[in-house]
DNA sequence: CAAAATATTGACTGGTCGGTCAGTCATGAT
DNA sequence: ATCATGACTGACCGACCAGTCAATATTTTG
C-alpha cells in the first residue's frame, strides 16, 4: 500500500493550489462586478492568468465555480463567529461588541461585503447557496444572539426581550451597511461604524449623546 | 392648431396603454424571476402577449425596459409616502406605526418586496436606478424620519437620538424581512409583523413582553 | 535521458439572444 | 368604399459565450 504518500507536494500540486486560490479570487471579482449571467469565464480565466479550459479542472461548470466563490468566502468569517459562540458567558454588550467588530473588520471592509449582495441578488437562483448561508451562517448566528440575549434580558442586562424572539433584528444595521456602500454612497454618505454604535446603544439602553463627534 | 385633443383616447391609445401595462407587468415577472441578464426578451413579449419588435415601442432597449420596470414599482409607495410626511405633527409612535404598515401592505405584501431585491442586486450596475431610488425614497424617508425622531427626542417621546443621527436604523428590519422572505423563509419562517412590532417596542422602549399570541 | 503520466491550452462548436426592419393589418379620415 | 397612417409582427442576423477536446507542455518515473 501506497504507505508514507506525505511530503510529495509536489511541484504540481504546489502549482494547482496556487492556480485555484487565483482562479477562485478571479471569479471573485468578476463574479461582484457582473453579476452571475453577465460574468464571463472567459474573463475570469485572463485574470487568473490562466486558460478557460483549465477553470473546467476546479469545476465542474460556472454555477459550480459560483457556488465555490460564495463558499469560500464566507468560511473565514464563520470560524470567527463560532469563535464568539464559544464563550457563553460573555457578557451581553461585549457580544455586541465583538460582533460589530468582526462584520466591519471581517465583512465591511472587505471585498467579503459583495458577496453578501452577491448572494442576496442571486440567492433566490442558487437554493443551494441560499440553504448553505442559511444552516452556516444565518442559523448559527441567530442562535448565538438570541441565547445571548435570552440570558441578558434575564440578568436585567437589557430592557427587552425583542432580540430573544426576534435575533433578526440584530442584522438589519449591517445589512443597511453594505446596502448602502454598494448603491448610495456615492449620493451620500454613511457613517457605519457610527450607525452600528448608535444600535448598540439602542438595544442597550445607554444612550451616550456626545459620542465621538 | 389642434386645441381641444381631449377625448379622442381613441381605440389606439387605449389598446396602447393596456398593451404597456401588460409588457411593464410580464417584465417585472421575469426580470424578477430572473435576473437582468438572464431574463429573455422573447419571454417577456410572450407573457405579455405581443411580438417581440412591440417591446421596442415602449422601451429604447433591454436596460430602459428595467428601469421603467423599477421605477413605476416604487411610484404608489412613494405616494403614499409624501402623504406620511405632509402630517409634520403626527406623535412618533404614529408614524412608526405608519410606516411600517406602509411597508408591509404595500411592499411586503406585494410583488414589489421582489423589486426592491431586484435593485439590490442590480442597482451597482444602474446607476440611475439607485440614484433614483436615493433620491426619492431613501433621501425623503429618511428625512421624514430623522425629523420626526428629533422632535420625538426633544419631547421625551423617546430616550434615544440615535434615531434622529442614523434614521437609516429604521430600514433594517424591512430589509430584513424582504431578504429573509425571498430566501431564506423555506428552510425557516420568520414573522415579519412581529419583528417590525418588536423594533418598534425597542425604538420607543414600550417592551410588552406578553404581546399577541 | 527517454518514455509515461498528467496538466494545460485555446481554437472551435453549437446554441442563445438582443436588436432590426420589411411586410402586414387594424384604424380612422375622406 | 377607399385610402393613408402608423401600430404591430416575427423571421432573421450577427455577436456573444459556455463548454469541449485534440494538441501541446510539463513533470515524474524508471
Amino acid at each position: 500500500m501506497t504507505a508514507t504518500v506525505e511530503q510529495p507536494l509536489s511541484k504540481r500540486r504546489q502549482a494547482s493550489e496556487a492556480r485555484r486560490r487565483a482562479i477562485l479570487n478571479a471569479a471573485f471579482e468578476i463574479f461582484v462586478a457582473e453579476g452571475f449571467s453577465a460574468a464571463r469565464l472567459d474573463d475570469i480565466a485572463k485574470r487568473a492568468g490562466v486558460a478557460k479550459g483549465t477553470l473546467y479542472l476546479f469545476s465542474k461548470d460556472k454555477e459550480d465555480l459560483f457556488e465555490q466563490v460564495a463558499l469560500d468566502a464566507v468560511t473565514p468569517v464563520l470560524q470567527r463567529l463560532t469563535l464568539l459562540a464559544e464563550q457563553p458567558d460573555l457578557p451581553f454588550a461585549a457580544l455586541l461588541t465583538g460582533m460589530f467588530a468582526l462584520f466591519e473588520r471581517d465583512v465591511l471592509a472587505t471585498r467579503r461585503r459583495e458577496i453578501i449582495r452577491l448572494v442576496i441578488a442571486e440567492g433566490a437562483r442558487f437554493p443551494g447557496i441560499a440553504e448553505f448561508y442559511h444552516r452556516e451562517m444565518i442559523s448559527r448566528g441567530m442562535s448565538i444572539v438570541a441565547e445571548a440575549a435570552a440570558r441578558a434580558h434575564a440578568r436585567g442586562e437589557i430592557r427587552t426581550d425583542a432580540l430573544a424572539r426576534f435575533p433578526q433584528l440584530l442584522v438589519g444595521p449591517m445589512l443597511v451597511g453594505v446596502i448602502w456602500r454598494a448603491l448610495f454612497e456615492p449620493y451620500e454618505h454613511l457613517d457605519i461604524s457610527g450607525l452600528l454604535a448608535a444600535y448598540r446603544d439602542i438595544l442597550l439602553g445607554t444612550d451616550s449623546k456626545a459620542k465621538t463627534q
